[in-house]
RNA sequence: UCCUGCUUAGCUCAGUCGGUAGAGCGGGUGGCUGUUAACCACUAGGUCGGCGGUUCAAGUCCGUCAGCAGGAGCCA
């Protein structure tokens, strides 16, 4: 096995002999001199192999296609043309794996949409190799983050039994013979299935990470989460994944305080590790974003009540196409405004009318808002949801009865009330969408390896 | 599910008022002593998404179906 690419282009000095192995992104011949560069998806950089008439086979390695595997061997000497610092004077290329002639990537930019019918050589493409490096580092400053503060990892299970998730349609996961459906009074008779009772593939794991913040104090969940709602957007996926903190001893405003730490530490971590790659986002992708990451690192969030915010919004004088009024929900345009143009930075929207929130939110003392927060960034809106849970039984009660929920469905999760229950506050972070925020993609389906939206499995 | 838009060469697109199908990139061939979105010349490459209609004549107008994308809703 040679050197990565990454490791080489960082030599300190020239080199007598080296290896290089990866694939032929692009090939230039100018008179006598050819020019292949070579990647292997370590760096954003490719290494330019240099070929003259002294290379044993030169006339048929001029015709390398892009896309071939190959092995290098020469000289590494410092580059006498702008672009790289360093490049290999070849002695010898091994073609490893040749490439047909129907290769759909070439030197030129494809469409994004183009790009998701071929997912398979999709991550052979320059920004993709970009996505998928800043996708492992923003995953390892994920986990970092929560170890270097003490958080334990829950493995949340990812099919559940538990109708008490409702948050969107689920997967239903069955081994039931779909042409010979077992019946009980005319309807299907779960009974037969392979758990007893109706299954699906997990929508978050915060209920089951609230029984173990109640044993660890302080725990996150990271992992596959699916929604089977029939959305075409560029912000939804049915298989994504979710980061979901969950803080014992602890109310809204430690939740707030845990939530800012961590965006601006895996921002700061981004910036840090893939600097070349932020780098070409920001020229290539969106610009602006170097200076969008690293004011956010800088800036110190607010935060502004519900109420206080829909008072904003209506006296801006600003002409929204949905209306503001307290009691509804803002929309992505009000959110914008306030982050974008009012505040200009960060901001966490708090206090939200309990009727437009979830069951689990601890009631605010006016009994018309609930401990939830949000936390909305300039040029994304919502990239946070999180709030304080409700630890007091009879209010957890009502707020079922207030739902329409039936309380013994959420039997041990009113347990954790009556179990030595304690002050607990969490939040969710959707991955895929801080990639894009971190990277600057439009389309969550660019930020996937391998998408899943209505009508797409393929790979 | 609703609304809007798109579908023309391998890819990205242009195609005017309805009148013989175009460019760039990519492929092939040749040229150029250092290129970096290389450049120059030549060349091959088309069921204009499917079906139906209007018309002397449809890539273009109308209807319909399909696929894709975006927006809304829902949310992460």
């Amino acid at each position: 096995m040679g050197k990565r690419i990454l490791d080489i282009l960082n030599t300190e000095t020239s080199q007598p002999s080296i290896t290089a192995e990866g694939w032929i992104q692009t090939v230039r011949t100018s008179g006598a001199v050819t020019f292949f560069e070579i990647g292997d998806g370590s760096t954003i950089f490719n290494l330019q192999a240099v070929a003259d008439a002294t290379l044993p086979d030169y006339t048929q390695l001029q015709h390398v296609p892009t896309g071939a595997a190959v092995r290098c061997k020469g000289e590494l000497v410092a580059s006498p043309a702008k672009g790289q610092k360093w490049e290999l004077h070849l002695s010898h290329m091994e073609i490893l794996g040749g490439v047909d002639a129907d290769y759909p990537l070439q030197k030129k930019r494809h469409s994004f949409e183009f790009m998701r019918t071929i997912a398979h050589v999709r991550p052979r493409a320059r920004t993709f190799q970009a996505v998928f490096r800043v996708r492992h580092a923003l995953q390892m400053a994920v986990h970092r983050f929560f170890d270097e503060q003490g958080f334990i990892q829950v493995h949340t299970p990812i099919i559940t039994a538990s109708d008490c998730e409702g948050a969107g349609q689920m997967f239903r996961v069955t081994t039931l013979d779909m042409d010979k459906l077992p019946r009980k009074d005319g309807r299907i008779d779960f009974g037969k299935d392979f758990f007893g009772r109706e299954a699906s593939l997990t929508v978050s794991g915060q209920l089951e990470g609230e029984i173990f913040a109640l044993a660890f104090k302080n725990i996150y969940t990271f992992g596959p989460t699916f929604r089977a709602e029939n959305s075409h957007t560029a912000r939804h996926a049915a298989e994504f994944w979710m980061i979901e903190p969950e803080m014992a001893f602890c109310d809204l405003a430690g939740d707030r305080a845990v939530a800012e730490d961590f965006i601006k530490y895996i921002v700061t971590e981004v910036l840090n590790r893939c600097s070349d790659d932020i780098d070409f986002f920001n020229q290539w992708i969106e610009k602006g974003l170097r200076d969008k990451l690293e004011s956010l690192v800088q800036a110190e969030f607010a935060t502004v009540p519900y109420t206080e915010a829909v008072a904003m919004l209506e006296k801006s004088g600003e002409k929204f196409e949905y209306p503001v009024k307290w009691g509804l929900d803002l929309q992505s345009e009000h959110e914008r405004y306030l982050t974008e143009k009012l505040l200009k930075k960060p901001m966490f929207v708090i206090d939200y009318p309990r009727d437009i929130k979830a069951f689990y939110m601890r009631l605010n003392d006016d009994e018309k808002t609930v401990a939830a927060m949000d936390l909305l960034v300039p040029r994304v809106g919502e990239i946070i949801g999180g709030s304080q849970r409700e630890e007091r039984i009879d209010v957890l009660d009502k707020q079922l009865r207030h739902f329409d929920l039936n309380p013994e469905d959420y039997w041990w999760y009113r347990d954790l009330r009556r179990f030595g229950g304690v002050a607990h506050a969490g939040f969710g972070l959707g991955f895929e969408r801080m990639l894009m925020y971190v990277t600057g993609m439009q389309n969550i389906r660019d930020v996937i390896p391998f998408a899943r939206t209505p009508g797409n499995a393929e790979f």
